[in-house]
DNA sequence: ATTGCCTGCCC
DNA sequence: ATTCTGC
DNA sequence: GCAGAATGGGCAGGCAAT
């Protein structure tokens, strides 16, 4: 049983250097010698998770439910905590002060204890496991009895590990060199393990359990997810053929990402994050059926809503049937979804994804009938793809994805096979009118800011969406400067100033808010330029983005 | 029974 | 998702 | 060039408070 205090102390070892190899090194002579039953936990921890993914539970503790606990322990209230929280670098950070500045309370235990990882592990198995009435109030027990093991280095590694963030410079791709160090099992092995099983925590146990043996063995397993292949913004057509020449381009559709597998008339459904949605997808468990009968079958697609007409509707429709758990015929019938393959990594026990993707395509060709893809164009010239682009936005669709012919499929890669192409939309000139302190690195600035649109009629500000996005750190620095000279409030967090500063914004799509008095909210909102020649009555009023929303449905469907 | 808050997860 | 930054 | 950090809108679910 290995102390809990000792997977700490390596986690501030890795922090405190900035060289990879040191990191590999720490952590590969850390996890070599662990017991195998702990490898896996360990693993998880130091990448900032708690449970395997593939566990469909979830703790639901996150910062709300630490601040309680934090208040137990202290003793503290509200506006003596928020005090430290909100000069603190980050949660941990928070944490650790708190706990400093206040003798913190503990429970007591019969025995002297100590925290060891598998204990850790099983605490967070606790949490997972309480679902119903008082379910909230009894996770807080638990962590309250957690935290009181843990001294206050241990309390700031919990604090970061239940968030996800613990900001020790070690990331997946470091992870499987140190595995791979500690096994003597080549690196691309290992790696290519992970891909095949989208868990890095498993494959470090089946490393030290069997190393490179058991590693090679591995294949892809149906109703076993794999992460999804991803693509790299491009900001051009020209750019993208300029890397590849030719390429095949594909309709990038706004809806969502699902890996579909099928076996003995079995089907389920996969989210990007490896999320099983099957339940709330009947029509598409339907069309998949309609599509492979009862093959066995691993493909890639996108689900999206269509109208009557066959037009696409606004991502936010789409998203009211993912997860949905009661009345999912009715929504279904409401917002019937569509399933759009693009690739297809298995089929009938055979491997696809080392194929080239002209002929994981042209399989898919075969097998498939052209309604249920994709579109798709090879296309060499810019004149070409540039038509083909036209076409997809003109049927209401994102974009295109942009994939290189004789590219396999890398699973969790985002890399230089596929690339996205979105247009560039017309920007707005939008008002600050308050502002919020950043977090981590940007603990020092205002870093997001609320963007409001002048309503030409009264000439009051409204709030259409929030950005931390497009400045560079010098950047915020003079700007955090100059909104606190507009400020008329600030409680530590929030800064509210007069509206005075203009900036230019690119977003991606105009939603209906149900959020914000304006009714209205930016997609993906993100300073593309601060407009020092602008006055706020100058910006964009209200008015305007109304009809902008309104126009957005020339291409996209209404229910 | 309704509303509000938190969490996790789509993009 | 998008952007900037550090390695 | 890649991965990480910081954080957006909005959705459903699930619990707590009213």
């Amino acid at each position: 049983m290995t102390d809990f205090k000792e997977l700490v102390e390596l986690a501030r070892k890795i922090s405190m250097t900035t060289s990879r190899n040191e990191k590999i090194e720490l952590v590969s002579s850390f996890i070599k010698e662990l017991p195998e039953d702990e490898v896996r936990h360990a693993v998880l921890f130091l990448l900032g998770r708690t449970l395997p993914p593939g566990d469909e539970r979830h703790l639901d503790v996150n910062w709300r439910a630490l601040l309680s606990v934090l208040k137990r322990m202290t003793g503290a209230d509200n506006e003596q905590l928020f005090k430290i929280l909100v000069q603190a670098v980050d949660i941990g950070d928070g944490f650790k002060k708190a706990l400093e500045k206040f003798e913190p309370k503990r429970q007591s235990f019969l025995f002297e204890q100590k925290l060891t990882i598998k204990e850790v592990s099983s605490y967070y198995n606790k949490i997972a496991s309480l679902r119903g009435a008082k379910s909230r109030k009894y996770k807080e027990d638990l962590l309250f009895s957690l935290f009181s093991l843990a001294d206050k280095d241990e309390a700031e590694f919990l604090a970061r590990n239940l968030t996800g963030e613990m900001r020790i410079g070690l990331h997946e791709g470091l992870m499987e060199e140190a595995i791979a160090k500690a096994f003597q099992i080549p690196a691309r092995l290992v790696r290519r393990a992970v891909m095949l099983r989208g868990d890095i925590s498993e494959i470090a146990v089946l490393a030290k359990r069997g190393g490179a043996k058991a590693l090679e063995s591995i294949r892809i397993e149906v109703f076993r997810p794999l992460k999804p292949m991803l693509a790299t913004d491009a900001d051009s057509i020209e750019e993208v053929l300029r890397e590849l020449k030719r390429a095949s381009f594909e309709f990038k559709l706004d809806g969502i990402r699902l890996q579909m597998h099928a076996k003995g008339g079995r089907i389920r459904a996969f989210t990007r994050r490896l999320s099983d949605v099957t339940q709330s997808l009947p029509d598409i468990v339907d069309q998949f059926s309609e599509i492979f009968g009862s093959r066995e079958v691993v493909a890639d697609g996108e689900a999206i809503a269509i109208d009557p007409e066959g037009r696409p509707l606004p991502f936010q429709f789409v998203s009211r049937r993912l997860r949905r758990k009661s009345d999912i015929a009715r929504s279904a019938k409401e917002i019937p979804l569509r399933l759009f393959l693009f690739d297809i990594l298995q089929i009938d026990g055979k491997m696809l994804i080392d194929e080239p993707y002209f002929r994981r395509r042209k399989l898919l060709e075969d097998l498939v009938d052209e309604e249920w893809l994709v579109p798709a164009r090879v296309c060499e010239s810019e004149e070409e793809a540039s038509n083909f682009l036209k076409e997809a936005l003109d049927r209401g669709h994102e974009g295109l994805i942009a994939k290189k012919l004789d590219s396999i499929y890398t699973p969790g890669v985002r890399g230089k096979n596929w690339f996205k192409i979105k247009p560039v939309l017309a920007t707005l000139d939008l008002v600050i009118v308050a502002a919020e302190r950043g977090y981590g690195r940007r603990h020092k600035w205002l870093s997001d800011y609320y963007l409001a649109a002048r309503d030409e009629e009264t000439g009051e500000f409204y709030v259409v969406g929030k950005t931390f996005k497009g400045l560079t750190d010098q950047e915020f620095e003079l700007m955090t400067q100059r909104l606190k000279e507009l400020a008329y409030y600030d409680d530590g967090h929030l800064v509210k100033v007069k509206p005075s500063i203009v900036v230019e914004v690119a977003f991606n799509e105009i939603q209906k808010s149900p959020k914000y008095e304006s009714g209205l909210a930016l997609r993906f909102a993100r300073i593309v330029s601060i407009r020092e020649d602008k006055t706020p009555e100058e910006a964009e009023t209200i008015q305007n983005l109304r009809r902008i929303y309104e126009k957005q449905f020339l291409h996209k469907g209404k229910i």
